[in-house]
DNA sequence: AAGTTTTTTGCTACCGGTAGCAAACGCGCA
DNA sequence: TGCGCGTTTGCTACCGGTAGCAAAAAACTT
């Protein structure tokens, strides 16, 4: 394997400085055409290519963004890495995508981002608790951002769906149709106040003269756990005293979440109980499922986060609506 | 925002030379424990973080992959990338995700990932031609893998699910169960070639003296293709011509063709016709979809992947079994 | 105590670019 | 032909580390 070709091999075989060499990959550089060509014919014989990296090290620009995942059972995530690889790659930028779990935790992965001098940090819809921070110390580090999910760190931006507004289109829709008896299904405890969702929808309820809000709780955001924490409610619960509409802290948990309704339970939805989550995720589409959610404006707000870590936007918190999709499961 | 501390900066207040900072910071070099810990102390104080980009500059080792992805409508992917971040970062890698699209196309990734110095290059689940490689030249550039595809790229190793047992197996079992008017569904020609499922396929019923399989085409791996190719199939084949069985080239598809088999024509599966699919896909275990498919050695795979970039095992094509899974679909 | 070996430390050179200043060049004009 | 000016080119210094050799210091012999 031969070496690769620097911009010095180049000078030397055109006879010229590296530093016209440089000048005739630099757009907009003050070079005459007659050097360029010559350059250029040289670098294309020796198949020269300018190496970013020493670029990043004088430039201190890396153009690199970190992304942090820690919940790769939702299906949703996909899409919100699809738009954001996309949107990043538009603008120059590459995704290092960090896959945040027990054993390679938050610290660990900021520190991380950081030794690679990574130009900024997206939180792509991870809990992050402000004690992860206490030990951390980050001087010149890159900017961080939350991406679909409130930040409860000072200075940390957060890109978000307005929640309040997408819960108060979710249950008016809801209360609209004639239910009374609304039902919260809520993930993790950490995780789910950071959503903000279980707040809003206590809100509207009370708002409506209603108290009695059975909570289920899901101990993962997966279809498992949304299947088992409504088992154990049905079957605690008589049939009479049921909620008849059941709202998901998102669409996996409500996947579960039908499927034990009617499949354990014989139940029909929306007959017997109905059943809303939020994000639209593909399968939420599916006549399997057809269920009525909400969907988050993704492509916003990852222009949105883009834009703020290219400068061309304040560094401030921002939330956007999304849009509700009704469909037939409530 | 105080500038990043150096070597330099640590040296000159610990009273010592830059190389020694960087010994302290190197395991297993040469260095008395008292040095270490005057070291040490300063750093801790100034918050000093060796730079990982000068240290890849000098070592032409950058620690990074790229993670070339180009379906991101399969959520099977996501299952991928996190097995495949997961492993990587336990070797001290990182994935650099890359989105491979019409406007961001894979020459054009190549080529960012060799100026970017990644160590290697994973194309995961993406189709990629050989004549794509004709107008590229890498000289040095960075080893390529084709993970859970055919390679079809002489010197690119790919790391594959033995498509050959895993479609046998699945015939097998159809088979067993009685069905003997085995139908199939393909995506996109180019990229379905490239998984040579088609292939194993019309062998195992020509095997066994079956030469009648209608062939359903899918436009896109999307349950919307599934679903469309379902329903110009069933619209223009009478009740009683129908295939019995439908093997779907992957999960996606099957989950589509389910959809508009039983909201569409009102038709039972298994009982009126079967599916299968092939991948494991999360939701295949719902019991909305219950799909009888096969499961390919995700850890495997990635593990074997990983071991070849690390120069742990020889860079070469294996194939690996994968596992059956019946469920009720079929 | 001097000589020898081993360990520790400092050094030069380098990885492949960027920034910005200074010298060399080319051109128009007197 | 010579002067002044703007453009092009080359230069030094630097980004923050690594590699490996040479000098200095410490440890071991006899």
């Amino acid at each position: 394997m031969a070496k690769r070709a620097t911009a010095r091999d180049v000078a030397e075989q055109a006879g010229v400085s590296k530093w016209t060499v440089i000048r005739a990959f630099t757009p907009g550089a003050s070079i005459t055409e007659s050097s360029r060509a010559k350059v250029m014919a040289v670098a294309e014989k020796l198949n020269y290519r300018p190496n970013l990296l020493a670029r990043s090290l004088a430039t201190n620009l890396t153009h690199q963004v970190a992304v942090l995942v820690d919940d790769f059972e939702n299906p949703y995530k996909l899409s919100f890495l699809e738009r954001l690889t996309l949107e990043l790659q538009s603008e120059g930028l590459v995704a290092v995508l960090i896959n945040i779990n027990e054993h390679f935790d938050h610290v660990h992965a900021l520190l991380n981002a950081d030794q690679r001098q990574l130009d900024a940090v997206i939180m792509c819809g991870t809990a992050f608790r402000t004690e992860m921070l206490q030990d951390v110390r980050l001087d010149g580090a890159a900017p961080m951002f939350v991406l679909a999910r409130d930040s409860q760190i000072p200075g940390v931006p957060a890109i978000n769906c307005d929640t309040t507004l997408a819960i108060k289109d979710l249950c008016r829709h809801l209360h609209e149709k004639g239910y009374r008896r609304p039902g919260f299904m809520a993930g993790p405890k950490t995780l789910s106040t950071a959503l903000g969702r279980r707040r809003a929808f206590k809100a509207f309820w009370k708002a409506h003269g209603i108290t009695e809000m059975p909570e289920l709780a899901a101990h993962h955001y997966s279809a498992a756990s949304g299947a088992e924490a409504v088992r154990r409610y049905l079957n605690e619960v008589s049939p009479a005293g049921r909620v008849d509409v059941l709202l998901c802290e998102n669409d996996v948990l409500a996947f579960g979440a039908m499927d034990v309704i009617r499949s354990e339970f014989g139940l029909k939805v929306p007959a017997d109980i109905a059943v809303a989550g939020f994000d639209n995720t593909l399968f939420a589409a599916a006549p399997a499922y057809d269920l009525t959610t909400y969907e988050q404006p993704v492509e916003a707000m990852v222009k949105a986060a883009v834009a703020m870590i290219l400068g061309r936007e304040p560094k401030k918190t921002v939330t956007m609506p999304g849009r509700l999709v009704v469909r037939g499961s409530a």
